[in-house]
DNA sequence: CCCGTCGTTATTTTT
DNA sequence: TAACGACGGG
């Protein structure tokens, strides 16, 4: 999702294609000399809306077209699928020639290389990926004693502890999780995992890591063929994935190939997923000699709106600095208007959008972002109720639904029959009388080979006996379906002719033979049949893969590593505002965005450290500098929150925004900027959040919050040592609230 | 094996 | 508040 004026560059010059030089004149300098750098490595740091995009795919052209670089040679990685589709697009259309180069996600590449070098490192390579779901059901079965929720827990440390290349033998495992059993949980877990033969999400990129460090000659082989690795969205990478670019361009080694690293370190959020913005911050450290771009000509938004971003993010200490600059000029001041709560907050936007609609508006120009999930609930009642039509970006996923979960449990069971976690999941789908514990046998007597050579040597009860015979039955029926082996000859790049079959035929023969079409038709009349119109879409949306193992493969890798794009492939552009969390927004852009929930607690929340506050403000900066034309923020006095009804303080990170730029309306709280100021009354002096205090009726205390009400009263709330809270007006207690000295 | 009820617990989530 | 998991009864 880049401007209007991208999408015009690119369709006017991809039209004249003689005009060899004419896509670089489109650049603006900064943009040019890091299109046209070599040598040395380059770090390019693009503030949002620089053109980034631009400058990545134009290098891969220009590096094709001008420096004669092989395509094959290049090999470019995002983190999103999106991302990469978008770039192998726009660098093919300035010359067709990208589309040889490697354009494509990390973990994509990942599978790539594990799949290319399974068998020179000893590696199973019929894998499939375990999403983080499967990945718990695992870890429940390599540690019996665990309950579902522990192994959650430690799932996700785990799958961190990867993000941060650590082996269940690293010295500094404690880091992640201190405590004693971490360890020997993690090492079960592998054990585990290597044993159905699959991998996991960090292991797409922690393997092939330990691959090319533990084998020169597979290395070697890969800085022959890499000359040139691209990587975007740098601040976003891991550990695992920084040592993975170290190794894979053998900077150590002087292999001589050519890095560049593209990103912004205002905008690193996903630190609590393990990326690691040290890795932007040191790039110049670990890759010697390290030229620097910065970009900071932003196309996207008026002066106005960077100017508040400008004003929050410098409040930020660790950061490369970057001052961005709007080409487009002055525009529409950003307005920040308070609401009594969240249904006023609801109905203030819904009647904005509606006013501005009326006028002409599309709704489509429209974005409201909020910090959590659950905010998007109200804006669903309200918009829905005043026929407001919108989008929710990246709640419910496809792929994570039940029916589509099994379908694809079967697949990937059909591929690898060693993997216990599908077995589980599909096997008493629909009713075979397989219970756990028949299931737990078959798993003990499986071989190294399939779980269904159990069959002969486990003795169940007749009716699980039956049952199993059966399944073994259908499994093998269907695998004769599949031509394992396929002729060498017939590469999938252009193979739509040779073969007329399509892998939807098989995957609709598995999910009918496997029974899972009437085992959800059966489960109920209502959400049974949008179930097998989901299965239905599974179904279709193999119709691009070969009817082959390799095909099957293919299709499997596209979804484990792809969850995102498919539920807006059906083509529907209809004129909708989008809801959207403000993580999910970042990499697009909106005419007019709102940024609701501005309070202290919801956005930022309750974060306790300085980095994690810095992350949020880097979240609050992605969020700003979305908006292209108009931007409003919204904070409410009220809010409900976990059942209960809290007055809220405005977020602190309005405080940082310049008000000679900002329009404020609505009912100012005390508290901001205002009257009864907490710095001179008395009482909210004496009655301060953390102050110890005694009451007659409680006993000790200590106040958790204090703030003005709606009324202007000073309101505190008191955490007894009993465990209950209470809420006081000091003004009236002074005499049973007392304040406790040191 | 399914369903109700009680208790617990609330981020963000590219792959 | 609401949603989900754990548990117990029919």
């Amino acid at each position: 999702m880049e401007s209007e004026s991208d999408d015009f560059l690119d369709k006017y010059f991809s039209d004249n294609p003689e005009n060899e030089e004419e896509y670089l004149k489109v650049l603006n300098p900064e943009q040019k000399a890091a299109v046209i750098h070599k040598g040395k490595s380059l770090l390019i740091l693009a503030g949002a809306g620089s053109g980034k995009t631009r400058v990545i795919t134009t290098k891969i052209a220009y590096l094709i077209k001008h420096l004669h670089t092989d395509p094959f040679s290049i090999l470019a990685v995002t983190f999103t699928k999106k991302a990469a589709s978008e770039m192998r697009q726009r660098a093919i259309s300035l010359e067709e020639k990208s589309a040889y180069a490697q354009i494509q996600t990390f973990h994509s590449w990942g599978a790539y290389f594990l799949r290319k070098y399974s068998k020179r490192a000893g590696f199973f390579p019929d894998f499939t990926v375990y999403d983080d779901d499967d990945a718990v059901t695992l870890l429940t079965n390599a540690v019996p004693g665990l309950s579902r929720k522990q192994a959650a827990f430690f799932t996700h440390k785990i799958s961190l502890a990867k993000d941060y290349c650590l082996t269940p033998e690293s010295e500094i495992l404690a880091t992640i999780d201190d405590s004693p059993e971490f360890p020997d949980i993690y090492l079960a877990y592998e054990k585990k995992l290597r044993a159905t033969g699959n991998v996991d999400f960090g292991d797409l990129i922690m393997l092939p890591y330990l691959i090319l460090r533990d084998n020169p000659e597979i290395r070697h082989e890969i800085h022959r063929r890499y000359k040139v690795i691209m990587v975007d969205e740098y601040q976003d990478s891991n550990v695992a994935q920084f040592k993975l670019l170290e190794m894979l361009s053998g900077v150590q080694e002087n292999a001589g190939t050519y890095v560049c690293v593209v990103g912004d370190d205002d905008q690193s959020i996903y630190k609590f997923r393990g990326a690691e913005v040290q890795n932007i911050l040191n790039f110049q450290k670990q890759f010697p000699g390290t030229d620097v771009i910065k970009l900071e000509t932003n196309y996207r938004s008026t002066s106005e709106i960077l100017a508040c971003a400008g004003s929050v993010v410098k409040n930020n200490s660790s950061r490369l600095g970057k001052n961005l600059i709007s080409a487009r000029g002055k525009g529409k001041i950003p307005a920040l208007i308070f609401l009594p709560n969240q249904d006023d907050e609801t109905d203030f936007c819904a009647d904005l959008i509606t006013n501005t609609h009326e006028k002409g508006v599309p709704y489509s120009e429209w974005a409201i972002l909020y910090r959590t999930n659950a905010q998007s609930l109200g804006f669903e009642s309200t918009l829905l109720h005043k026929k407001i039509p919108y989008v929710i970006v990246g709640s419910l996923k496809f792929y994570e639904r039940e029916e589509i979960k099994d379908a694809i449990s079967c697949l990937k069971f059909i591929v690898n029959p060693k993997d216990e976690v599908s077995f589980q999941r599909i096997i008493n789908k629909p009713v075979r009388g397989i219970g756990e514990s028949s299931q737990k046998k078959i798993i003990a007597e499986a071989s190294a080979v399939s779980i269904l050579d159990a069959l002969g040597k486990v003795t169940l009860q007749k009716k699980a006996q039956k049952g199993f015979t059966e399944f073994c039955e259908t499994y093998n029926s269907l695998v004769n379906l599949l031509p394992f082996r396929i002729d060498p000859k017939t590469d999938s790049k252009d193979g739509n002719s040779t073969q007329d079959k399509k892998l939807s035929a098989f995957v609709d023969e598995v999910i009918r033979l496997f029974g899972l079409e009437d085992f959800h038709r059966c489960q109920d009349e209502v959400s049974g049949s949008q179930k097998i119109a989901n299965l239905q879409e599974l179904i279709n949306s193999a119709v691009l893969y070969e009817y082959s193992k390799k095909g099957l493969l293919d299709f499997l890798d596209h979804i484990e590593l792809d969850r995102t794009l498919e539920t807006d492939a059906s083509g529907e552009e209809s004129d909708c505002v989008t809801l959207i969390t403000v993580h999910n927004t970042k990499g697009l852009e909106f005419p007019r965005v709102i940024i609701t929930g501005m309070e202290h607690g919801v956005f930022p929340r309750e974060n306790k450290t300085k980095e994690e506050t810095e992350e949020e403000r880097r979240l609050f900066y992605v969020g700003i500098t979305r908006a292209q034309n108009e931007l409003y923020f919204t904070s409410c006095s009220c809010r409900r929150l976990y059942g209960r009804t809290s007055y809220m303080e405005p977020s602190p990170f309005l405080n940082e925004l310049d008000y000679s730029n900002v329009r404020v309306l609505g009912e100012k709280p005390s508290s901001f900027n205002s009257k009864p100021s907490a710095s001179d009354d008395p009482i909210a002096l004496e009655y301060k959040k953390g102050t110890s205090v005694y009451h007659d009726d409680y006993g000790h205390g200590v106040i958790v919050s204090a703030q003005y009400s709606e009324e202007g009263d000073w309101v505190v709330k008191v955490n007894f040592e009993t465990g209950t809270i209470k809420r006081f007006l000091p003004k009236y207690q002074k005499k049973s609230l007392l304040v406790e000295k040191e």
